[in-house]
DNA sequence: GACATTCATGGAACGATGTTCCAATTGATA
DNA sequence: TATCAATTGGAACATCGTTCCATGAATGTC
């Protein structure tokens, strides 16, 4: 009767080992997370941790099924309207992921992860409420969740790349400046939308861009 | 009037090294560039790349750079529609993923490259031909360049998780499978586009998410 | 033409990483 | 208690990005 868990009162176990390396990537992102910090924080060594995971691919995967199951676990399926329905799951990704932004990059690294699938069907299953006709269906739900794990890796990217104690917006500022200084004959465009891209917000932009395929799935009859 | 390439014939180049390393990267994937195996292939030490290029993170993101560069070298400005002139652009975008599926990756690592603002006005200044109103701009416009770099990102990362020589087809068909052996109270969707995941076509299924965009942007009046 | 100076090279060395290996320890079983 | 498998912890290995520096090549100066 006795659990394995129960042989020692701090055993090892994977739960254990994922939610130490969560909370390694989450304070320092990807570069912190090593086999030492890790059997540092959990007063071990590297091989005892080999025991329980795979390989490193195998701790980033498992990292990632725990941080999406998490974000899926809020989203039940009260939302009566469709639509609204797709706005939830894809903000619960979004936000999971501005949470944890380490994880936007797992997905460009292993799709197909256990805990996708049931982001894949929640939108799936939205898209059929849509009231599309079925040969459109694939390609309806195709885009959205292109859309939303797309977005969502390149804002973890965004979010990786500035330095950890800097202000978003000062950055953001940044850029834009240095849109708004760009040639006017090559760059007319990019000139233009200088000023937006500086005041813009991140998670209202990525709506926007949901409620646009939003918007075309609707045009198809 | 000796230019500082003229000093020897075979000189290390910035270009030459940017070359050698696309070649490895398109030969091996991202695991296989290392300095070592560049500084073999250049016939050279890898202190004297060092001379030439910052570091390994200067390196991927210039030969980012001269594969995006050269992708966009063939698209005119040609198209008369900006509906066929945006769905030129994303494809040749997804053509050059497709040769090269490491650089899907760096996009979501080091994103504001030169090139990709090239990129950016291309689409944006299409956007701003399609005759939307001047204040949806910015979110039509992000809502692709989103899109067309995501998706890219996603389908870099399919190419790179498959082994080496096996066929495509075959690696979907076995994804395929396993969607269709899910459990149908919980995956009803899933199981029921399984056939199509197995059939679609990445490059198709691309351009129909290109195409749901700009029908959705239509609706903005 | 001889010399000093700058540019450029190539390979040794350093620190850190992922991973493997194995002796020692722990807890269950008989 | 004696035995055995499950688990641990840390040393060791190969490889990586990067730094360092002694050496060679080209250029400018008298």
């Amino acid at each position: 009767m006795t659990k394995r868990t129960d042989r020692r009162a701090d055993a090892l176990s994977r739960e254990r080992i994922v939610e130490a390396a969560i909370a390694i990537l989450d304070a320092g992102g990807e570069g912190a997370l090593t086999f030492r910090a890790l059997a540092a924080r959990l007063a071990t060594g590297s091989g005892a941790i080999y025991w329980h995971v795979a390989d490193k691919d195998a701790l980033l995967a498992a990292a990632t099924d725990h941080v999406v199951t998490q974000a899926m676990s809020g989203v039940g399926g009260g939302e009566a309207d469709p639509r609204a329905a797709i706005r939830v799951i894809a903000l619960g990704m979004f936000d999971a992921i501005d949470a944890h932004p380490w994880v936007g990059a797992q997905f460009s690294r292993a799709p197909w992860q256990p805990a996708m699938l049931r982001v894949f069907e929640a939108i799936g299953g939205r898209v059929r409420a849509l009231g599309v006709p079925e040969g459109a269906w694939f390609n309806a739900w195709s885009a959205l969740v292109t859309y939303i794990f797309g977005a969502a890796g390149q804002n973890a990217a965004n979010a990786r790349l500035q330095a950890p104690g800097t202000d978003r917006s000062a950055a953001l500022a940044d850029i834009a400046g240095g849109w708004a200084r760009l040639d006017p004959a090559d760059y007319p465009f990019l000139r233009q939308v200088a000023p937006q891209l500086a005041a813009h917000d991140d998670r209202d932009q990525f709506l926007a861009g949901i409620d646009l395929i939003l918007a075309g799935i609707g045009t198809v009859r």
